[in-house]
DNA sequence: TGGATGATCGCA
DNA sequence: GCGATCATCCAG
């Protein structure tokens, strides 16, 4: 019953991204990051994410002069998944925000996995436990995130929904 | 604590 | 075309 239910829950719509890059890194915690590969449901809590403004964060590669082809997708529509190898060995899954010809994007650090744990574990070659996610690469890769994934709009194999009940948050 | 590992960026 | 960098993960 600790199953993720997508039918019953609220996707997050792209104006929900077209927003700042900062209140949308905030507003995502404790949203529901689901991805289905091959009519497996894989999805986990967002429960931490780092904002990236672009050009004014040097460690975003939108830090650049211009815009690369690596930027690119932070630069394009907001509700896509922007996903970056690093290390020759992890991807890193952000959603792009800001309205198009803002650079922005949010990085998710880390998830709690909520559905779909058989397969993220046996994804993660038998690994289990909270270290299943615990990290940008880990997720990604439990969740089967690739460079395939890399521009593709949310909505489809890779969505957020909202959770069926958002704490509220205190002011701080 | 350090190494591995693939792709990208900037410059000549 | 070459060298240096990178938002990490795993093993001992």
């Amino acid at each position: 019953m600790s199953s993720f239910d997508p039918v019953a829950a609220t996707m997050l719509a792209s104006s929900f991204f077209a927003r700042p890059t900062a209140l949308v890194a905030r507003e995502l915690l404790g949203c529901v990051l689901a991805r289905r590969v091959g009519g497996v449901l894989t999805a986990g809590v967002i429960v931490e994410t780092e904002a990236y403004l672009g050009a004014d964060d040097a460690g975003s590669h939108a830090a650049t002069k211009g815009i690369t082809a690596r930027n690119r997708v932070m630069h394009g529509p907001p509700g896509r998944a922007y996903v970056y190898l690093t290390y020759g060995a992890h991807h890193m899954l952000n959603l792009v925000t800001e309205e198009e010809g803002a650079a922005g994007a949010v990085l998710v650090r880390a998830i709690e996995p909520v559905a779909g744990l058989e397969a993220m574990s046996r994804r993660r070659g038998g690994r289990t436990g909270p270290e299943l996610t615990n990290g940008p690469g880990k997720l990604a890769a439990a969740l089967g995130i690739d460079l395939t994934c890399n521009g593709a709009p949310l909505g489809g194999d890779l969505a957020v929904y909202a959770g069926d009940h958002v704490p509220d948050p205190c002011v701080e």
